[in-house]
DNA sequence: GCCTCTCTACCTATCAGTTGGTAGGCTACG
DNA sequence: CGTAGCCTACCAACTGATAGGTAGAGAGGC
């Protein structure tokens, strides 16, 4: 069972995260959903700060798999470029949680030094893979800038969902993203 | 001074907020950023929320008169757009505040129902003045989900820059969306 | 088989600090 | 006088965290 609760804190957690931010790490709560008392928590994981740098871990490892799921699933850069925004809509659909490091960007004076090294972390491994994938060489820097645009595109896409419009308006945001080309590597700027 | 202290708790508020979310209307803390004790607060305002409401209706308000500046400032549409990240630009530069609604935004489920049409009436305004200077005619549906999408990347920039990286980041990944052809209602994708 | 030691995983009870909010009093100004 | 604006002194609720105890599983010696 050990195992398990620890596996359990850790969802718990993650999904109180991405809904409310750092605060939803609520000791009381998630022991709650979890079916256990508060104070057991502590014998997981020595302080709030520590559960949410094991939980930013964790949520950093699961997309770094869903990218490589999306690397193997595409044979095409450019596909894998299209296919990105879809790692973070299904906890829009439903819930509509948005990234943990979207949400945590924002509360970032407010968080343990931990989680704030994690969540640069999260970024720096999403815009590089995205710039893997840019460019067909090394990643250069008109690559960076432009997978940092795609990053930053994407989470304002759910922030503004999660606003008001939801899933759909997701969606909405995300065809004109491709529209103007922003996923492809070679759209070309007519003028200024 | 009554009118001051009232303009002084809300400027005071306004900044909390944009640097620490809904958290960051502590009674006490605001009082004391302003020189007069928590209790005080309530002479002015009857609660928390609707503190906070008042907060974010005065943010709509200075928004829209930016928004009339830059109307005012640049005779072509085209030129309003592109100078409209230069909105949030100054709230992100030293304090690395963002936009108040983006915040709420990721605090939707725990923010008072009055703040929550505070927030939908923020985008609304945004994504119509945007969408007002992308079609010559009245905003059609095209226009309306291009200005959606620069809204949202705009949000999501400011977001990014807060992470890590700051107003060069933020500045760079503007570049960039103004590279794509984000700004321009007449950018042509070239193929899928 | 049985006893003891130890460890894990959990519990109850409680703490100190912080929060939004209230009650009631003082002061100065019209 | 009355009211606006502020104060001190509180309160209840909730927070992260600690102290100390209990039940059960496994290991080892005899």
């Amino acid at each position: 069972m050990s195992e398990n609760t620890v596996e359990n804190i850790l969802a718990v957690a993650r999904a109180q995260v991405q809904a409310h931010g750092y605060d939803g790490l609520n000791f009381r709560d998630i022991a709650s959903r979890v079916g256990i008392r508060a104070p057991s928590l502590y014998h997981h994981f020595p302080s709030k700060a520590a559960l949410g740098a094991a939980v930013a871990r964790r949520y950093c490892d699961d997309v770094k798999a869903a990218l490589d799921a999306v690397s193997r699933a595409n044979d095409s850069p450019s596909a894998c470029l299209q296919a990105y925004p879809g790692i973070f809509r299904k906890a829009l659909d439903g819930d509509s949680r948005i990234c943990l490091a979207s949400f945590l960007s924002a509360q970032i004076d407010d968080v343990p030094e931990k989680l704030r090294t994690e969540i640069r972390a999260f970024i720096h491994i999403n815009v590089t893979w995205l710039a893997e994938r840019l460019s067909a060489s090394a990643p250069d820097d008109t690559a960076m800038r432009r997978a940092d645009a795609i990053y930053a595109a994407v989470a304002g896409a759910q922030l503004t969902a999660r606003g008001s419009g939801g899933l759909r308006r997701y969606d909405d945001i995300i065809a004109t993203y491709r529209n103007v080309g922003l996923f492809r590597p070679d759209s070309i700027p007519s003028e200024q």
